[in-house]
DNA sequence: TATGAATGAGACTTCATTCAT
DNA sequence: GATGAATGAAGTCTCATTCAT
């Protein structure tokens, strides 16, 4: 029930092509197994049947299945982290904050719609037990140092504790319901997604006034 | 792994109050251990070890492990739903909104501080496995409800639908920077509490205008 | 698994009217039960409850479950052998030998029919387990003595071995045909019946010559 | 208490030598188990240690306790069958009726004793618990369909029906005197075996007269 | 004497992980 | 390197039996 911490390191960083494509034939199982049953329900002969690799071939890359969890999750994170990067690269960084948060959360919406695997990794990550949740660094928690940066460009006088906890805050309650608005239909999808946007630049022009395209909602 | 549904009910409602207490000692326990180790690795003889009890004293109340989390969730919902209940018939239903928003959030804030076993119930609940997602009720949304009565009176002009929404998405936040708030120490925890209520408050002062206290924050 | 052999006794044998009473009910409710799922898949809880007695006063009069169902045997053992006793008793006993056999093969199959616990007993005392096995005696042997003692008076040069072993024969042949009697309808029931007498009066015949009503079937 | 049709099957029907040899080490051990203790009382450990296997190397052919029985009497039946199909197409097929019938049973009679396994699995399969009792189909029942070709080229008079009971009922006394044969010496089975002859011969010569090699038996 | 809550050994079964081939 | 059969610790749950009330 306790794993040694070490072990959750990768056995082998895979550097052939082969042996990577094999990796992530592993990680995409995986992410499928995890989503349809959970992590603790899942088997680690399941998620190998999946790849359609030997369980052998499993233990080859993944010293235990917590290990492959992490490594999922450290996938996700990576394309996470790109997307909002994309977002403050780009001329979108220019825009009133109301438009940029629409823009922002439009397109974490896409992503999340089209990658199944995330909402498992970034949703049990935090809930699930002491195992998982001992996972490196809480996930959400890196997503907003992201946000942080953008947040010191758009309003300087904040301090830091306040700019991480903005942040915090927000990459929570995103998450959080765009998690919900996956529980029904589309429709409901997009309502919720409003709704966020609602929020979140409610929330938000509290600290970076006069930043907003329009300036009176009413 | 599928559990029949009739299950899940209670093997018997203790009426005794001998049996009342050992019911109650269970259910503190499995609301501990859930809370430790989360609710795929908790184990019913550690509930039973915990509650002081033989495991076949456990298996007098509760059919399985499913069992034994619906009944504790039953519990909780059933505190929460009288602390909503409580202020909606209090003076405090006559409050501006954001005095009642942050009175509110205070006393969600105690009970939860105060019941440690509400985090791993209300949030695992709706995330951790099929067995237990497949719960009667998604607990939230009944909590969700409780709000809706109480937005109907504020403004009657708000559809059904939308009331709803507003609502769920309202106890999703609370209940999810709650949890964050406990990640950390008590210092942090007030913070969050703070921005819970700014976020609240200016998401909820768009549907219920004229309603404040004090007309601009600034 | 292993029964002290002391413990097969009954641990009061009851004597008071009302002790008598219970103790029947538990011996009928027992019947029932094995009936329904035999022998080990019965509980006592569902003796106990069947029989509207407490668990405790089933311990009360029975050690053990093997007990309950040596007890049931033996009520059965005497019933059957009343049975027989009372065909050598009545002018039965003058009867040519298949008008005999034909006549106490209809009163045990009535007996049987009309005594489902009969065949649960019976058929299981045989059959199951060890220690179901090893009750006091075969109580099929037990009903075979009696008929030897019929055989004995019939045809008086038989050696008692050879005398045994027909009476053994013919009971075991008579309860399984009998058994597979009830696994279908009622007609079916009639046609074993037929087939058991003809079965037996052909075999018996050739130790009983000249006891025929009709000289020849053809 | 009550297992999923579905789940007797077998989990993996084994191709390889080496796993055939398993398969066959666990029904051996099996077959033992069942003998001595009984389906009920038997354990899944117990097979597995006589089998010298672990736990997890039987339940990776067997789902569950069950399956191992099906199995077990699948192969006996199996095994019985051929006894019987041999001798339909073996020159003992143009014997006279008695003689036909008399190296039936001493063929049948060196099977038992040979199989010591055969003894729980045939008898149990109908007596012990509704869970046994589900079997796919009675197994005496398909054996006696073997039978039934054999009186229907004997005496194509008889009507399918009257052809199928008579099957039955030699399959079941045969089987009975067979059992009880082994539950003494070894003079004694002898003495069974010949009074089983002498019984379904002077059963049978009622619907197959004229096909007897010596008249009168006297 | 009667009750039935309590006990706990032990049954069945799963699945992460290893290692001989 | 790859395979997948084998291992066995550990989990859930049952039920015969006891004994405090």
């Amino acid at each position: 029930m306790i794993e040694r911490p070490q072990e959750e390191q990768l056995r082998q960083v895979p550097q052939q092509a082969r042996s990577q494509k094999r990796f992530n034939q592993i990680l995409d199982a995986a992410a499928e197994v995890f989503a349809e049953v959970g992590y603790e329900a899942a088997t680690t002969n399941a998620i190998a049947a999946r790849a359609s690799t030997s369980i052998g071939g499993l233990y080859r890359f993944f010293p235990n299945k917590l290990a492959i969890f992490h490594a999922l999750a450290a996938r996700y994170l990576e394309q996470v982290k790109e997307l909002f990067t994309a977002f403050q690269v780009s001329e979108a960084a220019q825009l009133p904050l109301d438009s940029y948060i629409s823009q922002v959360l439009d397109a974490f919406d896409q992503f999340v719609t089209a990658t199944p695997g995330y909402r498992v990794v970034f949703v049990q990550s935090r809930f699930v037990s002491p195992d998982v949740l001992a996972m490196d660094a809480d996930l959400n928690r890196q997503i907003a140092q992201q946000l942080e940066t953008f947040f010191a460009l758009r309003n300087p006088n904040l301090e830091p504790a306040q700019q991480a906890l903005i942040a915090t805050v927000c990459v929570e309650v995103a998450s959080v319901l765009e998690i919900l608005s996956l529980t029904r239909d589309q429709a409901f999808q997009k309502r919720v997604l409003a709704e966020t946007k609602n929020l979140l630049i409610g929330y938000l022009q509290q600290y970076f006034p006069d930043q907003l395209s329009n300036p009176t909602k009413g």
